[in-house]
DNA sequence: ATTATCTATAGATCTATAGATAATGC
DNA sequence: ATTATCTATAGATCTATAGATAATGC
């Protein structure tokens, strides 16, 4: 660990780390007040930086958002993908993903999830993003589909939508426990999905074993 | 219907009806490009007007934001305060709510709800339309209740999750039939809520009965 | 010699106001 | 005389770049 180079800090919040500290004060700003009504000066600032320093880590503002949305959606759809080659009950892979995906939409510090929400991730610099997320949503239309038949694309729409209300829900509500809320919400998510009310108990038992053999 | 009054327009697009045309130009820009992203330029370009005549109309950008909200969520929320006076079996009545409210969410030319999602809403000016937005909340919460039993409050928010999600699966995917689209949506919620499949065909039956009721 | 920062600023906005103008109404 | 618009603009930003500066590394 050696010394740091360049000329030091006129402020001095942050970890030092000026990227990441750049990146946590858009994780704030951008899910609290939105990306259009952050601007640079306020992002370089509360990293402990003067508004011009950021632009020797990102190019533009955008690239800024494009970060934390890339390594917000990646954990997620590559949990999926795994899921995808395994062939456990859909079912029990089901409530593995949707437990999964809410408890790290409801965890950490700040409603990442609602970056997800904002107008601006429709324009070009976010192709790759929007990209990695579809991935995803497949991966949960090939589960519901292999699950409830196909024809159920709506279904699998509402099921993701259970997923995906996490963060609204969020928003409004101050929650305790961020695995035991997805839990809950993994059970209403394979409910909406069609699967019956008597067999969820198994399911959650073994989409949990199942998630401690993927994620070791 | 007598002539208008004042100096003509320069420009030439909308309906006339100047506020009108500039609440339909915050319908579009708002919800496609976020409330921050919007000048009050393209706004009032858009409506056929120049920027300054906005402020004949609203005194300020925040303001019209402010009208449309309410506008959009009044008739969710007056018709869950119908719905909570009612004393119709709570699972009849939690659908008829879901039915109507994913059917105005799913309508009209732009994504109204996307409104509700935009960061802007959390300031002061808009505490009237969030009041307003809790109630509704809180008819959901108040039917999953009487439906599933108390201590059920996160089932009941997953179930007004359901219904919001339309928001989001209306980004990404093109639907045909908004009532089509509403029913299923509908069904999903109360299986999310804890309802029985085969009971469903029943409630949605006197469900639909009920709204014709109540929306002569 | 390289790196990470700083200060200063150009150029492009953007919101909101002031005051002029072009209609109708009385 | 009233209304609805227009043109013009003040004042306040905001992004991104240019070039100076203060560290460490060799």
């Amino acid at each position: 660990m050696r010394t740091k180079v360049g000329r030091p800090r006129a402020g001095s919040a942050g970890t030092g780390d000026s990227r990441e500290d750049l990146l946590s004060a858009g994780s704030a700003l951008f899910t609290e007040r939105g990306f259009a009504a952050t601007t640079t000066r306020a992002l370089a600032e509360r990293a402990g930086l003067r508004q011009a320093a950021l632009y020797h880590y990102f190019e533009t503002k955008e690239d800024v958002l494009a970060a934390l949305l890339e390594r917000t959606v990646r954990p997620s759809a590559e949990f999926a993908a795994a899921l995808l080659q395994r062939t456990e009950d859909p079912a029990v892979r089901l409530w593995a993903l949707c437990r999964t995906d809410i408890a790290l939409l409801a965890g950490g510090e700040h409603n990442l999830g609602a970056l997800y929400l904002l107008p601006e991730i429709a324009g070009p610099r976010f192709e790759e993003f929007r990209r990695q997320r579809a991935e995803l949503k497949d991966a949960y239309r090939i589960l519901v589909e292999t699950l409830a038949g196909p024809e159920q694309t709506a279904r699998a729409d509402f099921v993701f939508g259970v997923v995906e209300s996490v963060i609204l829900i969020r928003r409004d509500t101050l929650r305790l426990d961020p695995d035991d809320f997805a839990r809950t919400g993994a059970d209403a998510a394979l409910r909406a999905a069609g699967v019956d009310d008597l067999g969820l108990p198994e399911i959650r038992e073994s989409a949990e074993a199942l998630r401690r053999r993927i994620h070791p």
